[in-house]
DNA sequence: TCTGGGGTCCTAGGACCC
DNA sequence: TCTGGGGTCCTAGGACCC
């Protein structure tokens, strides 16, 4: 059996537990009102009763609930309690798998003996969470994942569902297609319009039919989670893993100058956490999106790992540059692809002099504003919009 | 309701090879 | 002289998830 956990309003909630008078009211994380093109993260329970929820548009959300309280995202901060909940979890089975900042399986294959009845199991994590983070989970229980992670949203807030095996199947027709998994906006058009409009429907429709208008891929994922299975290959190991940082910006990005600046933010800050979580890399990625939301990106995979903010930030420039058409910018982005554990990385013979230079005092920075995160060092072409008061003289430059 | 930020996986087409 | 069949790798874009 497998559980499939989930933390209840993330994001609000760990709000909500920093600050205690935030607590039982309503709280929306994400953009500030007023903001022309922000949306919310996340939003507490007390927030819902609103009509508030994530991805709608932080007016919208404003219009439903002036009173509540609205917080920025802290995406280090919640990093940093995920990590542990997710060491909680780890004392239940050797086998976790975390599926994104606020869930994970955990496989209880051959923890009978350890910790009894799965039903019980569930029960404890919940408790040991809560105990040990203040954070209540919702916890699904199921023969595999797919239908635990559905099970676990049936259970939300704090709570927990159990199908018992030889029951997939019958669980999953009483929901709607839009509870499934993998079906999105396109997936469900596409089934609708070709008559399927229940689980049952689906049921009855043979895996060639689907494999002719969904794809191979995902007519077989489809095919198996209409009947409570998973897919063979589901969620292995990844086969890569990436990095980015983007911005969407409140009025257009037009100046060849501003973008640059733009750019060299987003790739300080993505080499900075790269450092941190020790991934190293040597294709990166940029990602435009115009103001009509057109969105194109552009990659490139060399010979050597990116060494430094500054060596990001050329080759960013220089992928920008081939791809860039002129027009308003709302959106830019910066990724590393295909990364490595950096532990084992050959440093000596890596970079040139100059390579190491600029790694080396990005390694010391990011030392000093680990120890002290308030510390005004950045680039100085950085400054204008990095706090104003009294950090004149520490431009690093 | 004009649409965030951070991810993963799949697909189609081109380059290149035998 | 107007073009096979197999394969791999890379890139850009799209779908989906939280």
């Amino acid at each position: 059996m497998f559980l499939h956990v989930d933390l209840d309003a993330f994001f609000a909630s760990v709000e909500q537990l920093d600050n205690p008078q935030l607590r039982g009211k309503p709280v929306i994380v994400g953009a500030m009102p007023g903001s022309k093109r922000g949306v919310v993260a996340a939003a507490s329970y007390e927030a819902r009763k609103f009509g508030v929820h994530s991805a709608m548009p932080i007016d919208q959300a404003y219009r439903l609930c002036p009173n509540g309280t609205y917080l920025r995202s802290r995406m280090g901060r919640y990093r940093e309690k995920s990590h542990e909940v997710m060491s909680i979890f780890a004392e239940f089975s050797p086998d976790v798998q975390q599926m994104s900042i606020d869930e994970a399986f955990i496989d209880l294959r051959g923890t009978l003996r350890l910790f009894g009845p799965q039903e019980e199991t569930a029960l404890t994590v919940k408790k040991r969470v809560l105990e040990a983070t203040g954070l209540t989970v919702s916890v699904g229980l199921a023969s595999n994942r797919y239908v635990a992670k559905i099970a676990s949203g049936m259970s939300k807030p704090d709570g927990f569902f159990y199908v018992p095996e030889g029951q997939e199947q019958a669980f999953m027709e009483k929901l709607p297609l839009t509870k499934l998994w993998g079906v999105g906006e396109k997936t469900l058009s596409r089934l609708n319009s070709h008559g399927i409009h229940t689980v049952q429907d689906g049921l009855k429709t043979p895996l060639p039919v689907l494999e002719g208008f969904l794809g191979q891929a995902n007519a077989q994922f489809i095919y198996k989670a209409l009947r409570g299975m998973e897919a063979s290959g589901f969620r292995d190991a990844p086969q890569s893993r990436s990095i980015s940082a983007e911005n969407t910006y409140e009025d257009n990005l037009e100046d060849r100058y501003v973008i640059g600046t733009a750019l060299m933010d987003l790739c300080q800050n993505l080499m900075f956490r790269m450092m941190k979580e020790d991934w190293k890399g040597k294709t990166v990625c940029v990602k435009i999106r115009y103001s009509d939301f057109t969105t194109t990106s552009i990659q490139e995979t060399s010979l050597r790992y990116v060494s430094s903010a500054e060596d990001l930030f050329n080759r960013a420039t220089e992928l920008f540059d081939k791809k860039y058409n002129g027009r308003g910018i709302r959106l830019l982005g910066v990724g590393v692809m295909n990364l490595e554990s950096g532990c084992e990385a050959p440093q000596e013979d890596l970079f040139d002099f100059g390579q190491k230079k600029h790694h080396k005092l990005e390694e010391v920075v990011l030392q000093l504003k680990m120890k002290n995160p308030n510390l005004p060092i950045t680039k100085a072409r950085l400054l204008q919009k990095s706090s104003k008061a009294n950090s004149s003289e520490k431009g690093e430059d």
